[in-house]
DNA sequence: AAGGTTTGACTTTCTTTGACCTTTAAAAAG
DNA sequence: CTTTTTAAAGGTCAAAGAAAGTCAAACCTT
């Protein structure tokens, strides 16, 4: 955790706190953190992505802003696009990661699910040719989220 | 004895002490005991391996690390034996699902943990041809049985 | 000779930096 | 009041840097 991307999550992920969402000054916050500016793209594209449940709007010019948003994944929408749209037909292992991270933040699944989802469906246990793996890991994963929207009726 | 794989492997054992895990810097370990630090990961790979109680975990780049977990595989006879000999190095998926089912009925997994299991590792998941499939299934079943061990402490 | 160790060259992944681009609000000019 | 200019944002992309991973050859031990 000593590099600066984490902490500016970190810091990101606190302001952010219960709100429903933040808005943030590049230029600020870069200078705050004393880094280059495109760092905070480089931390909003790989930490606040739509599959761990940010969405983002900007706007440029004079006193423009970046404002992050999670998504509501309480209705079974976000589950649902899951399984139709952002999923699809591959599937990596970081990328499952990530929406497991999402889900189990969200309290939509244990964290001892998680982990069991991850170890049922990481690059070791899918031991196979590259090109498979992927497909087959999206495919399993698709049946997983069905199932557990099958607990969400109750 | 007396070889540097030795002395790192005491090294680490000892750095971890009580705990359940620590972060290394491979390059750090490396130039400390003034080895090549590709020397780190052959200890890592003959020594802290999975039978052996321990799971890694690593990340590239910048503020890189490497992190060694201890699973508690102390006097669960149970399911180190489903692990070791049971599961073997294949596994159907109609025994699978009589092992989540006595795993359920122990109260070792929930109902819904077995769902999961079943989801991810069911016959439809794992489309690819009859021989690797009851093989992926054994390894990747192994592997959520060391996932739960890590659970045992509590 | 066999099996475990050690080393180093090469690869992959992730992060950091900086130069250059685009958009927009506000100010200046007409 | 409209148009033009300017400056203040944010965006993009590629190169450099910082780890860790891989693999095979050389080296020891028994």
């Amino acid at each position: 955790m000593a590099n600066i991307s984490d902490i500016i999550e970190q810091f990101i992920l606190k302001t952010l706190g219960e709100d429903q969402s933040v808005d943030i000054s590049r230029n600020e916050l870069a200078s705050f953190f004393s880094c280059a500016p495109s760092q905070i793209n480089y931390v909003l594209e790989t930490r606040f992505t739509l599959d761990r449940g940010f969405v983002k709007e900007s706007r440029r010019g004079g006193g423009g802003y970046i404002k992050i948003s999670k998504i509501n994944v309480e209705d079974d929408n976000y589950m649902n696009n899951l399984i139709l749209e952002s999923v699809g037909d591959d599937l990596s292992y970081k990328r499952l990661y990530q929406i497991l991270e999402k889900l189990t933040y969200e309290k939509i699944i244990t964290k001892r699910e998680a982990d069991i989802i991850c170890a049922s469906l990481n690059d070791e246990s899918l031991a196979m040719p590259f090109t498979v793996k992927d497909s087959i890991r999206a495919r399993a994963f698709k049946n997983v989220l069905t199932t557990l929207l099958l607990y969400k009726e109750d």
